[in-house]
DNA sequence: ATGGGGATCGTCT
DNA sequence: GACGATCCCCATC
């Protein structure tokens, strides 16, 4: 039951992302419903990477990237699919983790009502728009503070013993060491499903 | 199992 | 005016 406190949010993006795979978010959605998950997959985005939405400096967009750490980052992309990040680092830094995964475990109905019935379970919430699509979460959320007394976004501390690998991140685009840098961390026990290529 | 294309629109050049 | 930290469907192998 423990709520990850703000100093848990205020290191670099990929210490932040290794430690939050086996976290559990929590959602409560604008309908009301509550909805969750274990994380199993999510990406780190750092300052001075060519990959990230900071990388050229402060917008309107990414305001939330450059404020305090523990808060929600929200993006709508593609003309019809949000993100959700986590802020990390220091306020004005611009680093923030992409959360790309969970293994559902609470709200199922809700999730599949969200989603279509016709979406296996496993498929709830493995990528980041389906992940927003299954929990609720939309624009509204950008910016709310996780770290807050109320908020409708919470992240609990990790379950033990969950392992993970790294691998590069999926569909960037940026220089070579973006390109290369193993900043995308994937849960591998005990759901192989999870640990691959989709 | 794998690959290509369409949907759809906010953001930045 | 181009393109994106995506997803889904359909075609083909």
């Amino acid at each position: 039951m423990s709520r990850l406190p703000r100093s848990f949010f205020a290191r670099d993006a990929v210490t932040v992302a290794r430690a939050l795979i086996g976290a559990r978010l929590f959602v409560r959605g604008p309908d009301g419903h509550p909805t969750g998950g274990i994380i199993t997959e999510c990406e780190a985005y750092r300052q001075d990477d060519t990959a990230s939405h900071s990388h050229r400096g402060l917008t309107a967009r990414n305001a939330a990237m450059f404020g305090p750490p523990g808060h929600a980052y929200v993006y709508f992309i593609y003309g019809m699919h949000f993100c959700l990040n986590v802020v990390t680092g220091a306020p004005g830094v611009g680093e923030a983790v992409l959360l790309r995964a969970l293994r559902p475990t609470h709200g199922l109905a809700v999730m599949r009502a969200r989603r279509g019935n016709r979406v296996a379970d496993a498929s709830l919430c493995d990528g980041p728009g389906k992940l927003c699509q299954a929990l609720g979460i939309d624009r509204a959320l950008n910016g709310i503070d996780l770290c807050a007394r109320a908020a409708p976004l919470r992240v609990h501390a990790a379950l033990d013993g969950l392992h993970h690998t790294a691998t590069p991140r999926i569909g960037i685009s940026g220089d070579a060491v973006a390109r290369s840098a193993l900043w995308r961390f994937v849960a591998t026990d005990p759901a192989p499903r999870y640990d691959g290529a989709r």
